[in-house]
DNA sequence: GTATTTCTTGTATGAGTATACAATTTTTTA
DNA sequence: TAAAAAATTGTATACTCATACAAGAAATAC
């Protein structure tokens, strides 16, 4: 059982470090300094170990994805039904790990800058991509292929929407009334595709 | 008819500027010498009349407000039914002067930047509620009271999600489409509010 | 225990930027 | 047209920040 290296435990503290400094400031006016700070370390540690800021937004958006990737997994393993397979798609957005003030702050950001930072924009595209695929697929028993890319529009729109709320509100979101709306969007756009 | 003071019309100039300058390089990354240019003006100038990069920031977000506001108004105007006024407040959202590749862009940074900068967060606390009374009151003969608050939560999150998608998008986005997907979707939710 | 590599941090630098100020030009007024 | 007011812009300033660099500390290997 070798122990953890420094170099991944620093990793982990600056990544953990990114996301609370830049709920706190956003993502423009965020310093390496404020996030150095937050993480117990100094500037010159991050350049050390990520090269550069840019980089180290990259990262953490990265870490973020893996995140909302490990959600939807461990809720397709317990999907048994094609409904339960479209629903997990649907609430592993909103899973209690990832619907939280400090992701939906990052999210935020990351709209707002993926469109002026090409490595932002690759992470950004890539992810949307899975996402619709995934969604297309689990639609298909459900809603006719005219229909589809309608469907899956409304559903991705109104989820970003729903976290894109969660990071102006002041109160902290909850995952779990989050979930049972969504689902309740998600029978209704199967019961009757709007046209 | 006295002749426009110069006051005015460079105050339009420079809001004008300020959209492309925002759309093309971010809210918090733009100069004011990017904006300045942008409008054939310079950046002293821009201190001149709006006394410093962050009152230009949040009069050009009061313009796009008004705009909203305006086509609201006009859609009202030429509603009859309930149904009409509800779809009014709903279409509002995607009129062709209000949804297009420049404004979506300028939204998302607005949502990005408001958290962090109380004249910004102001407005955007002051439209969502003003939207919010709008839809609460359209939906009235619609949904029974304890739907009302899901429905035009669903709606809203609906809503600002296109607008995210579209700033997102390379190609740029179509107003009249936008506008059908979100009459069905509105239509659906009155027809079956979910639970 | 020495040598080597890895890690940390203080300091320096250089680029970039909002805006104050003052001088100048343009427009308006009388 | 003369005087006053409004508008414009060149320049200077004060500041922030990412990052390069180098010296030093800690960990690891041999």
């Amino acid at each position: 059982m070798g122990r953890r290296k420094i170099r991944d435990i620093r990793h982990e503290e600056l990544i953990e470090g990114t996301i609370r400094a830049v709920q706190a400031k956003g993502f423009a006016a965020v310093t390496m300094a404020d996030i150095a700070h937050e993480a117990g370390s100094t500037a010159p540690s991050i350049t050390y170990y990520f090269g550069s800021k840019d980089r180290l937004m990259e990262d953490t958006m990265r870490h973020l994805l893996r995140l909302l990737r490990a959600a939807l997994l461990a809720r397709y393993r317990a999907a048994l039904t094609p409904e339960e397979r479209l629903l997990a798609v649907v609430e592993a957005n909103f899973a209690d790990r990832l619907f939280t003030p400090a992701q939906c702050a990052l999210w935020t950001q990351f709209w707002a800058n993926a469109p002026h930072a090409p490595g932002l924009a690759r992470l950004h595209r890539i992810n949307r991509a899975r996402v619709a695929s995934h969604l297309d697929h689990e639609l298909a028993p459900f809603v006719a292929p005219e229909h589809r890319a309608t469907v899956r529009h409304v559903l991705q729109s109104y989820m970003d929407g729903v976290w894109l709320e969660a990071a102006q509100s002041s109160t902290p979101p909850n995952a779990a009334t989050a979930r049972a709306e969504a689902r309740a969007v998600a029978r209704l756009l199967l019961a009757r595709p709007p046209a």
